[in-house]
DNA sequence: CTGTTAGCGCCTTCAT
DNA sequence: ATGAAGGCGCTAACAG
């Protein structure tokens, strides 16, 4: 563990440490000789190198910070992993922080990232979405992009194409003859919930159909706030025939506030999530809803980070990735008679 | 961007540069006033120190190393969490590295952590527990903490009580009248899995019941696994009346499985899970399952990690962390008639 | 109180 | 083909 170092290399070798540093890094022209002997002596004491005093010297850390909301939940998660495997496959560490639920301590991550002179940043945290500093931080640091809006703009966005993301499910709802489709939104702060919630009304409306604030409901994202919100919806509108679920996690608590109400799915009752969560497939009944790429997402994020820090261009070309609906069996014709 | 160094500051504050470094991490004493000036100097042109050329020096990277199991899975991602919230507790960043499934990229990022001089590593990879080669430079490389087994042994192992994590759901369902008790078991090449099948075996035999291998199916961790693993059971041992599920992963597809033949939980059919996954509370029934504390766990490894590299002590003193059920409505008295 | 002298471990010219 | 010199940005002694 005593750190053994080119010198100790070179000192076994017989050699200058530089020329160690060439044979090591496949560099100069070197004999094989002593190219040889010099491989030999790296092996026998061990040598390791330091990537630290590497990256002093070369300006460049082969590393990427990210900032991500708090991934135990599975989709953040998939995008996490996502952004990993791609790090990795061109040779990058990824240095994580998880933000505290509000996002307050964003912008000390962020000095942390650069202090430790990360290449480039990701952001995956909502919760920051309307932070000047960090926008401001984002725009001055490192190259940088982002899964959510940053405050300001200026830094590319990666994302699922946000209009079919809601357009579809509804569409599917309609199509299947619904008319009194209700929805149970994410947390209303954030801007994906409110433009999920904006084409919601918007694809309705086209269709005809007013809006009515009774069938709009915030179930915060977690499964017990789905499953709350379907309470107070059927509560008070009792004659809704279909749901569109911002999520499937909260999809889980409706399915299971729609039994306790003795609501067959899908027959007097259906409904259609997002994300395609993993237990989406096997939940009663099996859940319709739209695939969302986050694996992919967090994979293009990387990409077009790379592109960005190669190229130092600064001009944010966003990236949208394409979403697809997964039917399963949680839809249903509307109930005649109605 | 173009890096400002302590240097800059210096001349600008006209000083000597190692002055600016006393100041800046309040070390020596430096009169008020040029102190102030140089704080100003810094301000100014945005210094920001550079991590790297000062772990170079201290010979302390302030970094953990954490390799993990794909975490797009809510556990290990629980786990990852609560090693990142302590880590950053204590000042330290975490590189991450996520596995592939069989665990055969393990040595290479061991080798990463290592050239980047991470003040220690925590394992989370089940998929290593038996690789020799992970174990070697797991005892010769830095300071390491696992929640795992590691080949070998030499390294501290921080996790759940494994004894009680299978006998407590094993005995509620005993202690309900059940008698013909399945199980749903994780991958039977990890030592987990092996474990609760184990004590699933000696706890019925502590109650007089001889081992059926009829009742016991390898669900693989996942809803898929678990809802096909039912399913066989079913085909061949129709008259259980509990299963025991070793994850609430798999408690899912069976859940979905049970419901496909007809059969009710928990009357016709009790199910006990483990893990207290967040979708456990809303399934349908909610799901009778082991609280397990990945979080904590997670939370613990850094803090022995910590004490291991602060006393270089190198005595492994495993960390056991308590479990407990949690009772909700997949559970009841076995059916009469009997 | 402040500046000088020495590295930490590595890489990049440039001579030899 | 090999080695010497210089520097990346910082900290730690010690000297003035």
């Amino acid at each position: 563990m005593a750190s053994v170092s080119l010198r100790d290399v070179a000192a076994r070798a017989n050699v200058s440490f530089q020329t160690v540093s060439k044979v090591l890094n496949g560099k100069g022209a070197v004999s094989p000789a002593t190219r040889q002997r010099i491989i030999e002596a790296a092996e026998e004491i061990g040598y390791v190198p330091n990537a630290l005093a590497r990256s002093l010297q070369s300006r460049s850390s082969l590393t990427l910070g990210v900032i991500t909301v708090d991934f135990s939940n599975t989709t953040p998660a998939l995008s996490l992993v996502g952004i990993e495997r791609e790090a990795r496959r061109h040779g990058l560490s990824v240095i994580l922080s998880s933000l505290e639920p509000d996002g307050s301590d964003c912008v000390r991550y962020l000095r942390v990232l650069m202090e430790r002179r990360v290449d480039g940043i990701i952001m995956n945290a909502p919760a920051t979405e309307e932070d000047e500093e960090v926008g401001r931080l984002l725009r001055t640091g490192p190259p940088s992009v982002s899964l959510h809006d940053i405050a300001g703009g200026g830094v590319p966005i990666v994302g699922a194409e946000s209009e079919g993301t809601a357009a579809l499910p509804v569409r599917h709802l309609l199509s299947l003859g619904h008319r009194r489709i209700a929805t149970v939104t994410g947390f209303q702060q954030r801007h994906s919930a409110q433009q999920r919630t904006a084409v919601y009304r918007q694809v309705l409306a086209e269709h005809g159909l007013p809006h009515d604030p009774l069938l709009v409901e915030d179930g915060e994202w977690e499964v017990e706030g789905g499953y709350a919100a379907t309470h107070r919806l059927l509560d008070r509108a009792s004659d809704i025939t279909a749901i569109y679920v911002q999520n499937d996690l909260m999809a889980v608590g409706v399915l299971n506030a729609l039994h306790e109400r003795g609501r067959q799915v899908p027959d007097d009752c259906s409904v259609v999530g997002c994300d395609d969560h993993p237990v989406a497939a096997r939940t009663i009944p099996p859940l319709t809803t739209v695939h969302m790429p986050f694996f992919d997402t967090g994979a293009a994020a990387v990409r077009l980070l790379l592109d960005r820090i190669a190229s130092r261009s600064t001009t944010p070309e966003d990236v949208v990735l394409p979403v697809s609906m997964v039917y399963r069996a949680s839809t249903a014709s509307a109930p005649a008679g109605r």
